[in-house]
DNA sequence: GCGGAATGTTATCGTCGCTTACATAAAATC
DNA sequence: GATTTTATGTAAGCGACGATAACATTCCGC
């Protein structure tokens, strides 16, 4: 009955290879809410705004995520393969000699990634945002990240370098320190403490800079 | 008309001065909302839910918050003076003569009381639920606890025990720790960590040991 | 090409925050 | 102490939300 209301029937399909009718709609949902949440903030997604820039009905994202939560998580996994390409290549270019300056530069990585990518960071903080049990590939990569930096500090420990001999201790007061500065940011706490916005990052690495040095053995 | 449907007409107040209709609606809606988030979470509170739990219909607490997010705020400085008293008694039993020491025992009331109110915590933490320019009191409080916290560091600048004289990248430090291990409990990081729930507090606190001991001059 | 599976739309449901119109109880005024 | 005024409640309804059902279209295997 349409009278063939579009002249797209033949139209070579652009690089990536468009399927049904939309194209790649499961994807362009991610990308869509990845960038709402990075202008808007994770408390303006809806399914049915980012169905709205994707150009698609709002019952239309229902058909590729059972829920709203089940979106989020899709693009909480995309957010952290990002963190993660990242963070892997700053891994790479870390030095492997001095275990305290890998650590060190390990936690910068992690501050830098989140204090530039803020929106994103607090998706992946926040667990109530998306359902981290089902979300198995984000979870081999958080893994992995952890991984890397409990094995600089074994590593710091071997050398005999740290004051304190308690992997689980250390680790988690590395990662308490960096976490909480990082969340402090996204959470808006740092202007309150006379950290301006430009200096947030660089008082942060300073931070961690004085933590090192204090577990660092002292004799 | 209502033929003396209750025999409270002269009846002496309650501690609580019972008003209106309701009685003090006002602050049976706080209660409720405080329960619920203990209960439930901060993200399970609705307007309409409170509503509920205090008996009334859903449009009556919009008699006395003007949106959601004044209620919530309500919420946030109750918490707030319940985390305020509880911080300013732990204070006058700190030791004051040593500075360090009043140092980590700042730090482990916060740890304290967020491991113990941990959705209340993370309500306070949280500057997208509730309006903080708006919360006066609030503000004051918060900035009351950040000054207890500032002395103690400027304290112990003075008495020559810190490895460094930064008076805002110390107390940075510092927060950041405290705040990051609180944070990592409310956001549910520490299981992923080895840590069980049982020991997470224990931990947090050495955790703020191992940080003090680092602080302090090596020589 | 044809039939089913995949993927879209429209319409609808119940809940939410919030507003409006109305009702009633308490306080203020005389 | 009756009346007016103000404070506080309810009922009904709006638009947006998450989610589902019924229907339409497109793709893909045969």
């Amino acid at each position: 009955m349409p009278t063939a209301r579009r002249s797209r029937t033949s139209k070579v399909r652009a690089s990536p290879v468009r399927g049904y009718h939309h194209g790649d709609l499961r994807q362009a949902l991610v990308t869509a809410g990845l960038a709402l949440i990075e202008a808007e903030g994770a408390e303006a997604l809806s399914v049915r705004e980012v169905a709205r820039r994707a150009g698609v009905s709002s019952a239309a994202p229902f058909r590729h995520f059972p829920s709203r939560i089940a979106l989020m998580t899709a693009i909480a996994e995309e957010a952290m393969r990002r963190f993660h390409r990242e963070f892997v290549e700053a891994l790479e270019k870390a030095p492997t000699d001095d275990p305290l300056a890998r650590f060190r530069a390990i936690g910068i990585a992690y501050l830098r990634w989140a204090f530039r990518n803020p929106t994103h960071f607090q998706v992946l903080s926040d667990r109530t945002l998306f359902d981290f049990e089902g979300a198995t590939e984000l979870r081999r990569q958080d893994q992995e990240i952890r991984l890397a930096m409990e094995e600089a500090v074994k590593a710091a420990i071997a050398k005999d370098r740290l004051r304190s001999d308690d992997v689980r201790l250390l680790h988690l007061t590395g990662r308490g320190l960096v976490y909480g500065l990082a969340r402090m940011q996204v959470d808006g706490h740092m202007p309150r403490w006379g950290v301006a916005e430009h200096e947030a990052q660089a008082m942060a690495e300073k931070a961690l800079d004085l933590l090192a040095a204090g577990l660092a053995k002292p004799a």
